[in-house]
DNA sequence: GGCCATATTTATCATATGATAAAGAAAGCA
DNA sequence: TGCTTTCTTTATCATATGATAAATATGGCC
């Protein structure tokens, strides 16, 4: 890092191999795939101030290799981006949260089991932070289509379920109440992979805690609704 | 610095005075206070990899000027620490916490009204996740203060509060319940100041609620508590 | 008003970074 | 076996970085 005068390293940069060349020449595929798996590793710890000597070095390779592949650390890491959260997502959460031949609790439940599933690892969590604190637009496009295809969609459900069916846009309250169980849960993923605390024993059951909570209140909301004018929360400076 | 052929910036490096010098000589306290505060600004907004000169020119000061108060970098990021997080927290909240006039309702809607009047800004919330990313210990050592000092009591109070109150160490279940309300209302503030969303419209309902869902699931826990061997969660697997 | 302590700047170092161009070497194929 | 393709490395550039030493100039004090 600084200034390791006579480092036993200086003649042969950036390889770990003791000896001369350690190459294996690779199909261009093969070998755009492994940098790709190993950049979304590196990044996820170094975060993208992260060197390309350092990621170079770590897979064994030499640092202008990789501009065979990506035309540029920008390029590598928008790939970064694309595997990571696009590839991942499913279009099927949206189905199953709106399949209403099932109780609306099971869907949920079936839902956040899967979605944390795939989001509750180091490297997700990790560089989705990154990221959002880089202000990339990566952060902001996927929060959207969370907002879109999962969380007003729960929020239409949640009427559904309680029999309050309505074409009506969905209500910044009843949009906030779907925040607080979804950032419940996703809260547990930081724990583990952001600060760094030990995982939860059973996230499985956590999962589902979480959803009793959002729907209690929800429900307790429901039955409130003819009355008040505002948005069915008591009032918080009342007797 | 380094070589813009033809700036016009190229002579008076660093300041945005179009001419000679506008340096107002400051007393060593007053210009140490005025670089750590705009550190911290600084700091939230570009992480921990936010070059000295970048701060130096955005307070309007030499890059050099910034190691005749602080011995180096790393320095004046711990500064930067003791200024947002600790001499920020306070004892008062764990006094307010075990307060037994009041309802325990009561006394966590106190609470979590004041914790988040004092972590939900920009500087708190981004400056927290740089170092949580990075594995600055700062982060570490605020977490298990909070377990030990906030998160803990609260299930002591709630035992209590149930009518259930005992010295035995809480156990796994009761500190995930709490993690889980803790983590709604955290979640809110990184909503705002990592995601870049716009702010909640009404931060305190929001807490009433989260506080609301945590104290029903906690009340039915309390209920089961009797029958079941193992934690007074229905089991998911259940018909 | 001139002097002096010191706050502030200029100049510079050593190293690290993203990126490019040219040299080298591993395989497939005749 | 030798040739050709192209994957991989060496060498290098231009710039950016944290940090230091020496020169400058500001403002209080007599």
């Amino acid at each position: 890092m600084e200034n390791h005068p006579d480092d036993a390293e200086a003649g042969q940069p950036d390889r770990d191999d003791p000896k001369g060349h350690r190459t294996v020449r690779m199909a261009p595929k093969a070998r755009k795939d492994e940098l790709l798996a190993r950049a979304i590793e590196f990044f996820s710890e170094e975060g993208f101030d992260g060197g390309t000597r350092a990621l170079a070095k770590r897979i064994g390779i030499t640092q202008p290799l990789i501009y065979r592949y990506f035309p540029s650390k920008v390029d590598l890491i928008n790939e970064v981006y694309n595997a990571v959260y696009m590839a991942q997502w499913k279009d099927g959460w949206t189905t199953m949260l709106g399949d209403r031949t099932l109780p609306l609790p099971d869907r949920l439940t079936a839902f956040y089991h899967d979605y944390s599933r795939t989001i509750f690892n180091r490297t997700w969590m990790r560089i989705f932070f990154f990221a959002g604190l880089k202000g990339l637009d990566i952060n902001t496009r996927y929060i959207n289509r969370v907002i879109s295809n999962l969380l007003v969609p729960i929020c239409l459900e949640t009427r559904a379920s309680f029999g309050r069916e309505s074409d009506a846009p969905v209500i910044q309250g009843e949009l906030e109440l779907v925040w607080l169980m979804h950032g419940a849960i996703f809260y547990q993923g930081i724990r583990e992979h952001v600060y760094g605390l030990p995982g939860l024993i059973d996230h499985d059951r956590m999962v589902e805690t979480a959803i009793k909570m959002y729907l209690s209140v929800a429900a307790g909301n429901a039955q409130d609704r003819n009355a008040p004018a505002s948005s069915g929360q008591p009032d918080r400076t009342g007797p």
